[in-house]
DNA sequence: AATATATGTCAATACTGCTGACATATTTTT
DNA sequence: AAAAATATGTCAGCAGTATTGACATATATT
């Protein structure tokens, strides 16, 4: 039966297939952010803290402009959250050089460090999927989930991705 | 120098690979949680509403027990989201039949309609993606996807995913 | 000098999630 | 039959995340 459906479409876009992979995304998602999200409720943080943090870490001197674009929320959303991490030193902020009106963002030491805590979970985790899963896995799974990001930015984030 | 850094180690383990792959399944659930929140603000639902109606629609008859289990929420924060598809016709309940505790759920035709309307969008992105990656490349995205699921229950959601 | 941009902030609102407590119906165990 | 466990529902209260719209300031560009 697995068989005649297969033959039917062998490019896996049955229906079943791709509630498969809709499903597999939310369960992975789920999952994945769990370890974060207990570090985090100890400083009274939550996801969106995370994403600051985690963004801010990756792209030292990042603004405030930019932040808001790869998150993709409202500034007066970010803004509570960095004034969060500002107060509480882990984060600070520094009037743009080459523009004065910007306002560029750092990790402190405290926010390097609760960074760094929160993306050893995170790593390991996938590590240990890379490990099970080989190498030609990887590039399947990076080339699928590069596919679900909407342009126009997919190309830009892809380029921002692979500088490092 | 990404030749370097590859040979120095080849099962892809590199800090900066291991963000990449974080930050890939970030921008993949941003955009891909996109569209159907867009239709679910028509209804004043959002995306719980439709994490509900994707897998009561999955699963017809499922309990609210095995809901719970697969949203990882609690039975408070299900309750209203519940009460409101069901006050607005999308979902309706049964007692249970071999236990008659228990409140088995199911899309109304409404439900249906509306679940598919949005499962559409979903799965066309993926189709997609899936298109463009080739075969070969969604098995690695299953592959690693899998892996990020957390033990114990990555087994049972393989094989409920598989079952279809 | 006028306009545009980058940022910040205020108020109001809504969705999603949590904890803890308590209630009811039903099933299982003793 | 009585006691205990289970499945579900509900109440009150709280917190995090996000929204829109309006307005303010500093700085840069035209």
């Amino acid at each position: 039966m697995s068989d005649l459906k297969s033959l039917a479409n062998p490019l896996f876009l049955r229906e079943d297939e791709l509630r498969q992979g809709i499903e597999l995304l939310f369960y992975a998602y789920r999952d994945f952010t769990r370890g974060p999200d207990e570090i985090l409720a100890r400083y009274n943080f939550g996801r969106a803290h995370h994403r600051a943090l985690h963004f801010i870490g990756g792209n030292p001197g990042i603004t405030v402009a930019d932040l808001l674009g790869i998150l993709r929320i409202t500034k007066q959303s970010l803004s509570r959250v960095l004034s969060a991490l500002i107060e509480g030193g882990f984060v600070r902020q520094q009037q743009g050089t080459r523009d004065r009106r910007q306002r560029q963002l750092f990790l402190t030491e405290q926010g390097k460090n609760l960074e760094r805590q929160i993306s050893t979970i995170q790593q390991a985790k996938v590590a240990q999927a890379y490990r099970e899963a080989g190498a030609e896995a990887v590039a399947g799974y990076r080339k699928v989930l590069a596919g679900l990001i909407d342009e126009p930015d997919r190309a830009a984030i892809l380029r921002a991705i692979q500088r490092r």
